[in-house]
DNA sequence: TGTTCATTTCGCTGTTTGGCGAAATGTAGA
DNA sequence: TCTACATTTCGCCAAACAGCGAAATGAACA
């Protein structure tokens, strides 16, 4: 049950639904969520942070940049069940679309890029 | 996406959760669900309310008693699936397990006795 | 070693939420 | 109509939460 709270805690804020789509996509570095969302880097932190404790995201972390994608087979059933179901109910949500656009014109730009125009914030 | 953050709003509490599971064994009055929990019963009624404006269960009003229930078939695919996977994940949850035993109970005692009761608190 | 820089942690603030009891609603029966 | 009574709505309080900026962390590089 406490698993099973925990999942359901992290997917009742759209913002955090919205990563996990972001991140069928494939894995992102936290400086491009960051850019997604246009929110502040230690919020956008929290909420990863919550996805992980969840089990709804891995992280990986390579020199000072850390990347998050969703969990493949080998997450739980209660995770991997939830996930499918986020992506089923969400495929073709308006916001979804309109991230999943402006995420393609993230990808084109370069990551430190991005993450010098962050500091300025 | 309005929609299905009710759904994910309704389930991020696990009393809520809980109701969901109680209501796999049919339809339950609103004194029934009330003894269950111990809660104030305007407690439990806002959290049926929140249920119910989700989608997850229906009600139906008998007289002075109010019933809920798990929408069948009729329902939308995403809250069929959000049940499902409720269901799934925690169907040998302990706290199930325990609520289910104390349905049991409940259910043999006559309700007209349990509203009256539950007056008294 | 010291600096730079991506990310996380901390402390704060305004808002949301779960809980309660009291009042309101609406139905059944006297 | 008047009373009884199951449920909902309202107003309140304490705890939880999303957001921010500042400070801390820790990896790369001068």
């Amino acid at each position: 049950m406490r698993e099973f709270m925990a999942i359901t805690k992290a997917l009742s804020d759209p913002n955090r639904v919205r990563v996990l789509l972001a991140l069928r996509h494939g894995e992102l570095c936290v400086c491009q969520i960051t850019e997604m969302f246009g929110l502040a880097t230690s919020t956008i932190s929290k909420h990863l942070s919550i996805l992980s404790q969840a089990g709804l995201i891995l992280s990986r972390k390579d020199g000072r940049w850390m990347y998050y994608k969703l969990p493949g087979k080998s997450a739980p059933v209660a995770v991997r069940e939830a996930i499918d179901w986020v992506e089923q109910s969400l495929a073709d949500d308006p916001q979804a679309v309109a991230d999943a656009k402006l995420l393609k014109r993230i990808l084109k730009q370069d990551p430190t890029e991005l993450c010098k125009r962050q500091c300025g914030r």
